[in-house]
DNA sequence: GGTTGACCTGGAGTGCACTCCAGCTCCTAC
DNA sequence: GTAGGAGCTGGAGTGCACTCCAGGTCAACC
């Protein structure tokens, strides 16, 4: 299966123009191109722009998603450094979520004083 | 208590450039001066540069922030929209939250699959 | 054979959130 | 009284990740 690069675009969530953005920069591989010089993606392409999105999704910089489009590249030499770059992530993403957790409980505390500030007012209202 | 600007970054987590570029965008209320016309920011002051880092923290964007600064600004008669929005602030935060999580399940299985090659290639130098 | 629509290229522009800088003032310590 | 350090201002610069644009090609349909 073959796609063009708008539906490439729609099943990766991406934009036609990240699309390119992401080849020029080297993040993605230059896809086949069809008869007309078209970008023409494989299921594979496909697949690897999802993880990429998922990367991104999780705050992983640039960069950081190079260098790991680098070391594939390279081939199973470098899978224990792949390895240890999303062991590393996947750390990071964790502590982002405790984070997270935490600046939500101050959110829950501020709502409950709002609340309190409401009824406080409103029994001033009625009394 | 007062605080110098360099203490207020300190306790605050912000840099001393930040605080002045929230003064300046109507983010902070000007602080009062000492009398050599330097920022004097009081225990009110830190209260809100901290929750306005966790605000931070959780990704809501600065012009969002600055309504939210705005409204408070206006006084009590504003607490209800100030609520609302806190409330939906919160609802993207757990979503957010969900997300990171979806794609902490998509790393574990990368990390997995990683696990396996690497076992599969051991055995096959030692076999 | 002309128009339409999707796609192409290289390069410029955008929005966000800072971050840095030059040139200045003020207070403190020697 | 001067040297040093913190802080001041207005404005320019930075890094990131896109996003947009002009001007062109190509295949298909009327």
């Amino acid at each position: 299966m073959t796609y063009s690069i708008a539906q490439a675009a729609e099943r990766s969530g991406l934009s036609i123009d990240t699309l390119r953005y992401y080849e020029r920069i080297g993040l993605v591989d230059p896809p086949a191109r069809d008869s007309g010089g078209r970008r023409s993606y494989s299921d594979d392409d496909l697949g690897w722009l999802v993880f990429l999105t998922r990367l991104r999704t999780t705050g992983m910089p640039i960069r950081m998603m190079r260098e790991y489009a680098q070391l594939r590249h390279r081939g199973a030499a470098t899978a224990g450094r792949r390895k240890q770059m999303l062991f590393e992530h996947r750390a990071a993403v964790r502590a982002r979520i405790a984070e997270l957790q935490s600046c939500l409980d101050v959110l829950d505390y501020k709502i409950t004083h709002y609340e309190q500030i409401e009824h406080t007012f409103v029994e001033g209202i009625t009394a």
